[in-house]
RNA sequence: CGGGGAGUAGCGCAGUCUGGUAGCGCACCUGUCUUGGGCACAGGGGGUCGCAGGUUCGAAUCCUGUCUCCCCGACCA
């Protein structure tokens, strides 16, 4: 490709509205254009690169023997309806109606059409296992979109559907997609972790996330620096150890904490670490008031709350609900004298003589005691864990934190979506059973914004070969000396012929103009042609991730970089 | 949905408080020049100041309403 016949806007300012890296990059670099909040047009660059991640995902499903199909983007309520998501799933669903007045959603997943599709041509348990998989753009209305491709409302996805005769092949089909996922997101050249975590809305038995590390993602992952234990923090266990006890219980003492209402507040006002403080939380679960005991420096998990209590909404209460049902104002609430149900967190098991609310306008009461002082409904895992925790599956080690990027997910369905849809087979006894399932995700365009977050610089994009929108690019100094464009037109035409994803830079700009937009697109290799070096018959060699360059022959050139696709791609 | 911020040339912004000829940088067009890290000079084009009302002799500027976008939170893959 000919940049001066190509397309590729780059700009020199970063465009207000992009907050993360890999937003500002892509529009940068002219990979991509907002439309509307959360939905983008793909530019030249930015499809090609879209499209190496999805051959690459087509491939290694293929491989893993899945087929692929198209659904419809825009689906019949009544498909919704039968699995009970149309009024589950809310208000990410974009409803509307046609000109009949039929109701239709744009699907933000395809569990429904897919057992459709299955529990319509499957009869037999002899047509399975089948897993069918598609690449297609989803729309999901995302309360707020952000960050560029991250989390648009419109996203490309590949998502895929596996079919089995009982709960153990199925298992199999997931052993095959989690191995296919480590294949795909390896060849990407991506630093990831494959985690246990929550299901969601999508449900199911278990899930495991695929997250590319970067300080950017939405996510927080831990892994034990001792097993391999691994799990967003949504999921995580909390292991049972906290503060050793004090050996006895001391009498309660009421201080006064004048307008003290946050942990901290109080902390530093009495001098008592946030660890020795128990903090009472008042949520509303299903319409009705329960409290939460957390200790002073632990978070609230609401995932893990809501499954203690087997409730569909969870929200703290308001302000005013709290007052009206305690008669004392949020910041000064405890469970001593609390005639709310009381969930306290598992690591409070172990705590001796902290401090609480008293229930009381500004003030607090130190030495409070489970059993003495008040008692609990039961004792839950209910926060996040935090760095530092004990590992909660092999105990020696320690849980450490990061950052993560989910750029995909598997999970386990079961019979969820077959049992509601009526998807059915007769196994080989002629009995008719219910089919078990799995859906696995990649999003696309996402898995291309991590990449970019985790492979840049202070002048650009730094792609990995296998997913850079052109393999490498001809930089060709002053077009206009005969001899230069001569040689760069060889050498470009000769690495065509071999294959290789060629841009050549024909543009009649200045040197650092060039050099500038080749940083900044994240060309994996470049190939300088100047007047100066070719009296030596030599060209310049560069990797974008190197800061070096050396010269070599021209005679030479594409070979070198053949040998490099080569050993890349092999 | 709650809190905060912003809509002025393709992009980044000033001007708004204190009403009176709509500006700057980049980009773009023409020409000269230049060619190893976003050259230089000269000339030029481009605006219903988000939209709708209102106040006023006069509104980018004041008032009312409304839409959109961004950030934090809530929510959610």
């Amino acid at each position: 490709m000919r940049y001066s016949e190509y397309f590729i806007p780059t700009v020199k300012e970063t465009p207000a509205d992009a907050e993360v890296i890999s937003h500002k990059l892509m529009l940068r670099a002219g990979m991509i254009r907002k439309v509307a909040a959360g939905v983008y047009n793909y530019l030249p660059i930015g499809l090609r690169s879209i499209r190496k991640v999805e051959n690459i995902v087509r491939e290694e499903m293929n491989r893993a023997g899945a087929v692929e199909v198209l659904m419809p983007m825009v689906i019949p309520g009544e498909l919704w309806q039968e699995s009970g998501r149309w009024e589950q799933y809310g208000k990410e669903l974009l409803r509307f109606k046609d000109r009949k007045d039929n109701e239709f959603c744009l699907g933000p997943t395809h569990e429904e059409v897919i057992t459709d599709i299955v529990r319509r041509e499957i009869r037999s348990y002899r047509q399975l296992p089948i897993n069918l998989y598609q690449i297609q753009t989803k729309f999901r209305d995302e309360i707020r979109p952000r960050f560029g491709l991250m989390r648009g409302r419109e996203f490309i996805m590949k998502d895929a559907y596996s079919f089995d005769v009982n709960e153990k092949e199925a298992d199999k089909s997931y052993e095959k997609m989690y191995q296919a996922y480590c294949r795909i997101f390896k060849r990407c050249g991506l630093d990831f972790r494959a985690v246990e975590a929550d299901t969601g809305s999508i449900g199911g038995a278990s899930s495991h996330e695929f997250m590319v590390l970067a300080d950017s993602g939405e996510d927080a992952i831990v892994s034990c620096n001792s097993c391999s234990y691994a799990a967003n923090v949504e999921k995580a266990e909390a292991g049972l150890s906290g503060l050793s006890p004090d050996t006895e219980m001391r009498p309660l003492e009421k201080v006064l904490t004048p307008e003290r209402k946050s942990i901290q507040d109080v902390s530093e006002f009495l001098g008592i670490p946030a660890a020795h403080m128990v903090k009472t939380l008042i949520m509303t679960a299903d319409d009705k008031l329960v409290a939460i005991l957390l200790r002073g420096d632990h978070e609230l998990n609401e995932i893990k709350l809501k499954k203690v209590l087997g409730c569909d909404s969870l929200e703290p209460a308001t302000e005013e609900a709290v007052l009206n049902s305690i008669g004392t104002p949020v910041g000064f609430i405890g469970p001593i004298g609390l005639t709310l149900p009381i969930i306290a967190d598992l690591v409070l098991k172990n705590m001796r003589n902290f401090t609480v609310g008293a229930n009381l306008e500004d003030y607090h009461i130190k030495n409070a005691n489970f059993d003495r002082d008040f008692t609990v409904e039961n004792f839950a895992d209910v926060r996040n864990v935090v760095a530092g925790d004990p590992c909660p599956r092999c105990n020696n080690g320690t849980l450490e934190m990061w950052r993560g990027i989910e750029v995909g997910h598997v999970f386990k369905l079961g019979t969820k979506y077959s049992k509601a849809l009526n998807a059915k087979f007769l196994d080989e006894n002629g009995k008719e059973q219910t089919l078990f399932m799995g859906c696995y995700g990649i999003g696309i365009g996402r898995t291309v914004a991590a990449c970019i977050e985790q492979n840049h610089d202070e002048n650009g994009i730094i792609f990995p070969i296998q997913i850079a929108p052109f393999q490498c690019i001809i930089s060709s100094i002053n077009p206009k000396d005969e001899n230069v464009r001569a040689i760069s037109e060889k050498i470009y035409s000769e690495m065509q012929k071999i294959g290789i994803e060629v841009l050549l830079d024909d543009r009649d700009e200045r040197p650092g103009f060039k050099f500038k937009d080749a940083d900044l697109i994240g060309i994996p290799v470049r190939i300088v042609v100047g007047a100066k070096n070719l009296i030596d018959q030599k060209v310049e060699f560069k990797l974008r991730k190197s800061k070096e360059s050396e010269l070599v022959a021209v005679d030479d050139v594409v070979h070198r970089v053949e040998n490099i696709m080569k050993e890349v791609l092999a």
